[in-house]
DNA sequence: AATTTAGGCAACCGCTCCTCT
DNA sequence: AAGAGGAGCGGTTGCCTAAAT
């Protein structure tokens, strides 16, 4: 708004760096640590404006930054988190703590987004291009709702957002919230878990939630149990390991009209005959607000990463649905989407990254998804999320 | 060997968000 | 509550190098 940029005052140098530059840079930083990004080029003698010193060292002169060829897991990751997040490259950055967000960002236009489109998926929707073209068959509507999960997901956090706004004039006696440590590296450590807790006690239908103390990766790993209701109920943190009550949030009251997952969202969120109260109202910025701080920090909550694949099992076959200690029954990642990406991958690749991703199970060499893939496309990326790092400073 | 083309990457630009006053 | 400044993000550009002709 009438600032003028930062870099037009006349006399500041552009373009490469050179290594006295770098030098400089890096010498004040590592004495004073670099503070106001705007002062610092004046105080370290450098000619350049602030927003290129920041550039330089957070893309360039950092000291943890992993530099050269990306792993196979660190493609996998790539790929996967940006079905989930789309070109939101600081989020995929914080799954590779080594690697810088431009770095990933040029590494994916300049590499996977081909390797992508020459496997026949659009990079953008992470979609089988096919589909467009038939797009009435069952499995081109399976397909058409995973596209819509990472909408669905946003929407399902500000549904959640509303929830603990109006949990909180419904109720004003939660149980404390126990958070465990490993949530302490979130941005927003506390939401998460409130949010869970008031979450499942707001739902329509459900007990008063017993306090809930959440390990999101713990969580993740509960069973599920389909409710008597018709509707799904998600345990969360019934699994072995976990200490806590069980808090079960459920969903009963309003199934998921799933087939049109996308457009169903807002109706299960926004104007549908929503028991539960999940109204649009007042406040819609504040909750915008927190949702992408939720959003921000990758903290999804258990319940939503649940409902997504509830979403991407149920419209298919339930009854085929398989449940292994606990874990959602995707098949093993490096079986499913590893397989049918670096398979595909054609060719140019294969010397580097050790040749070993054929299992010959035939899915390769092909263009298009078969539903089988499509369904361990998204179920391999929850469960990259779910099997983050547990140092990941967003989990 | 010279020229053209394509690929890869560093850096810039403009916008948005956040924080402070 | 509003405005200004700072920082961060994503898109794009332009340069350099390698490969192809």
């Amino acid at each position: 708004m009438g600032r003028s940029p930062c870099c037009e005052k006349v006399g500041l140098k552009k373009g490469p760096w050179t290594p006295e530059e770098d030098q400089k840079l890096l010498a004040y930083i590592e004495e004073h640590g670099h503070g106001s990004w705007r002062a610092l080029p004046a105080k370290a003698g450098l000619q350049r404006c602030g927003k290129s010193c920041r550039l330089r060292w957070t893309n360039y002169l950092r000291p943890d930054i992993k530099r050269g060829k990306f792993s196979l897991q660190e493609e996998q990751t790539i790929i996967q988190l940006h079905a989930l997040l789309g070109n939101r490259w600081s989020a995929i950055a914080t799954h590779l703590p080594k690697r810088t967000d431009n770095e990933i960002k040029n590494y994916w236009n300049t590499h996977l987004k081909k390797r992508l489109t020459k496997m026949g998926i659009d990079p953008v929707t992470h979609k089988p291009k096919s589909d467009t073209l038939s797009p009435v068959d069952g499995q081109s509507k399976a397909a058409a709702n995973l596209s819509h999960m990472a909408q669905w997901e946003s929407a399902r956090l500000e549904a959640e957002a509303r929830l603990v706004r109006e949990s909180r004039l419904k109720s004003t006696s939660f149980q404390p919230v126990q958070v465990q440590p490993q949530l302490g590296s979130s941005s927003s450590p506390d939401i998460v878990p409130q949010l869970l807790n008031k979450t499942a006690a707001a739902s329509a239908g459900a007990p008063p939630a017993p306090p809930l103390c959440l390990d999101v990766l713990k969580a993740w790993q509960g069973g599920w149990s389909k409710s008597t209701k018709g509707g799904f109920v998600a345990c969360v943190g019934n699994g072995p390991d976990l200490e806590s009550p069980t808090s079960t949030l459920s969903f009963s009251e309003n199934p998921l009209p799933i087939q049109n997952v996308g457009n169903a969202a807002v109706d299960y969120y926004g104007n549908n005959d929503n028991e539960g109260g999940m109204v649009k109202e007042e406040g819609e910025e504040e909750w915008k607000g927190f949702k992408d701080r939720v959003e921000s920090s990758m903290t999804f909550s258990t319940a939503s990463l649940q409902d997504v694949v509830f979403a991407v099992e149920t419209p298919w076959s339930p009854e085929s649905r398989k449940v292994e200690n606990g874990h959602v029954g995707a098949s093993n990642f490096m079986d499913g989407f590893a397989d049918l990406l670096l398979t595909n991958a054609d060719d140019h690749n294969e010397s580097d990254r050790g040749g070993d991703s054929d299992n010959g199970d035939g899915n390769v060499g092909r263009e298009g998804f078969s539903y089988e893939e499509n369904k361990n496309y998204w179920n391999n990326i929850l469960n990259l999320v779910n099997s983050s790092p547990s140092d990941s400073p967003v989990f």
